[in-house]
DNA sequence: TAAATACGTAACCGAAAAGTTACGTATTTT
DNA sequence: AAAATACGTAACTTTTCGGTTACGTATTTA
């Protein structure tokens, strides 16, 4: 039973689901009306992202409010961001390296 | 036979395999001495990677020397990325934000 | 109070993952 | 030419994964 977010977002319906939460918190049958897989099935996804802190659950009567915890996804993104220098230093055209460079400013605009 | 680039981080020992080829071509055997896993069980995951793009193999003779094309993370930073503004410039609910207020007002009490 | 609802969970299943050993083959070394 | 090396791959095993159905339980609605 290993239980890290890279494993939990390895999943293509995982990440659908994030990205559903990410948006508005959901019951978990809110959640399962977007799947044609069972509500048991969503339940055990849901359950994983919970166990990794990807999600969080808030009990309301015999409902489960499902919100994300997107912050956890800084693992995965520390994790790329070490290796960026090591591709974005090798660029074949001046075009690409342009764009990158685009592309890092709005980054860095965003980070501050 | 799912390859993509998200399955292929899932697993421990291929993001281990990554951070040894970001910093140096190696042949498969020169992969394999670092890990206690047979040889055979490398190959196949030098396979995985291979597949989904994120290392690119150079037969030379009898050798096969791998080198990372870490440019491929491209796509696990741009999904995490198009997150981050849910969770960096948007607080999860009121609560906490209102506790996030209350724990700061309560700092500058303590300071004066 | 009876019925409907919103779940969790157990038991089960097939497929895929991750490992092993055994063996084949091309290339290099001696 | 023979031995050693550097692999790939097949066959097999054990776990894990992702799904299902069936059922139990607490809460809400009628």
């Amino acid at each position: 039973m290993r239980r890290d977010v890279f494993q939990a977002i390895a999943d293509p319906r995982r990440r659908a689901i994030l990205s559903l939460l990410a948006l508005q918190t959901l019951t978990l049958n809110g959640v399962a009306v977007h799947f044609k897989i069972s509500r048991p099935a969503i339940s055990k996804h849901v359950k994983i992202l919970t166990e990794c802190g990807l999600i969080k659950i808030e009990q309301k009567g015999r409902e489960r409010f499902c919100t994300a915890q997107l912050q956890k996804l800084d693992e995965v993104s520390d994790w790329v961001e070490q290796y960026r220098r090591f591709w974005e230093t090798k660029l074949d055209s001046l075009e690409e390296y342009l764009a990158e460079l685009q592309k890092k400013e709005k980054k860095n605009d965003r980070k501050k």
